[in-house]
DNA sequence: TATTTTTTCAAACAAGCGTTTTAATGATTG
DNA sequence: CAATCATTAAAACGCTTGTTTGAAAAAATA
């Protein structure tokens, strides 16, 4: 019998990889500014100039980290859309369906990213929050379409209500999300010790009926007073 | 008659004051990690070393700031929360008055605050979002009293409701408003240009009546999916 | 006016930043 | 094996950061 070659612990992943993990950690923690390509160096177990020769510079590995996080997202959003529209027969999804085709795809990545639950929670909601104007951009790339492809979905399911008003509560549907979502790792502080960070699904149900809620009764009432 | 002395088109401010304002401008656009003494001594028109020898250091430069710009908010909230409850007769305020209390605040400062109205409302969303840790720790300074005040606030408007349930709403609806809050300044580019950043009155109201909804439905229905 | 205190100013400090360079190492292929 | 390529490594490069310094200026006090 032939043995075979002893297996190290970790078998290590590729330099790449590790930076790229490294920075999405430290990204989520530290927002753009406080990540130092040394500390991604140090947290990767990798050379300061390994970045620099994988991704050219700090802003590209930082945009291929979120490009790599968030792509996947936005697709199982859409595939959820899918799912529902054919569900119905093609009629138009419900407000409840479009809403949890939004918020549940990131619960999914969140419970799949073992380590670190809220990790992935406060790095979205950090491409949102963030100053840095090369991610405003980014932003605008990854998201605008998105947004409006959620605008038109509603206004399917509210044909009469104005556009005006389905833009106004999309746009607080999509911020309460944003801010459900960086808040999270505040949530055992904030609530005193009774509810715990752990329950991700829980979070997102409560958080999906809440939006869902809050955007079909300010619909539904009038847009004066 | 007397010819008064010739005034100075812009009677200067206090170096002190000058700092504290600039400050705040420059974290609300560009957070704590993008603000550099130097930027603030420029844009207060102030000299390098002003703001050490007023202040100590960046971090006491903006954490005075920061308490000089929450402190009355929190006030007005607390006063609202009493002017509703002597209203009602010493009876609970209701839901609705309560989150205008908790939100409508913020708003008038907003207003009042002439020259770029969102960066009052940038401001207070980023503290909850800076990962600097001395910040935290003054958010829980500053806001973890208020956080109980509001829940027990709810407890009586709603006592039949689970004090974990109120918990998970509350977060939820805080969490919604400093979303927005953070959020705000890009409305016009979400919505397509449909909805504008002046129209601050109306976000706040709408929100308002938003977290409402979301709170009362989502406490009224069971917390089971 | 003279003296003391407070405030401003330009210059410098050490530390940390992103990036580049040059050489050494490892893997792959002919 | 030799040769070519991809990767790692250590050191250094300007540059910016927060903070300190010591003297000049202004303001306040006597």
């Amino acid at each position: 019998m032939i043995s075979s070659p002893p297996k190290p612990a970790k078998p290590k992943l590729s330099t790449r990889r590790r930076l790229i993990d490294a920075t999405a950690r430290l990204f989520a923690e530290h927002g753009y500014n406080g990540l130092t390509m040394r500390s991604v160096a140090q947290e990767a177990d990798a050379n300061l100039a390994a970045a620099n020769y994988h991704f050219g510079s700090k802003d590209a590995l930082v945009l291929e980290m979120l490009r790599e996080r968030i792509q996947p997202i936005n697709k199982r959003r859409i595939a959820l859309l899918d799912e529902a529209r054919l569900r119905n027969g093609n009629v138009a999804p419900s407000a409840h369906e479009i809403f949890h085709s939004l918020i549940f795809p990131i619960g999914e990545e969140i419970a799949r990213s073992s380590k670190s639950r809220w990790s992935l929670a406060q790095l979205v909601a950090r491409t949102f929050t963030e100053p840095v104007c090369f991610i405003e951009r980014m932003h605008q790339k990854f998201f605008s379409q998105i947004a409006k492809l959620y605008h038109r979905e509603l206004s399917l399911a509210f044909p009469n209500a104005p556009s005006k008003e389905i833009h106004w509560h999309l746009h607080l549907s999509v911020s309460s999300m944003l801010g459900a979502l960086a808040q999270h790792r505040r949530l055992r502080d904030f609530t005193d010790g009774v509810c715990s960070e752990e329950e991700v699904g829980e979070m997102i149900n409560r958080l999906i009926h809440f939006v869902t809620y809050g955007f079909i009764n300010g619909i539904n009432s009038s847009p004066t007073e």
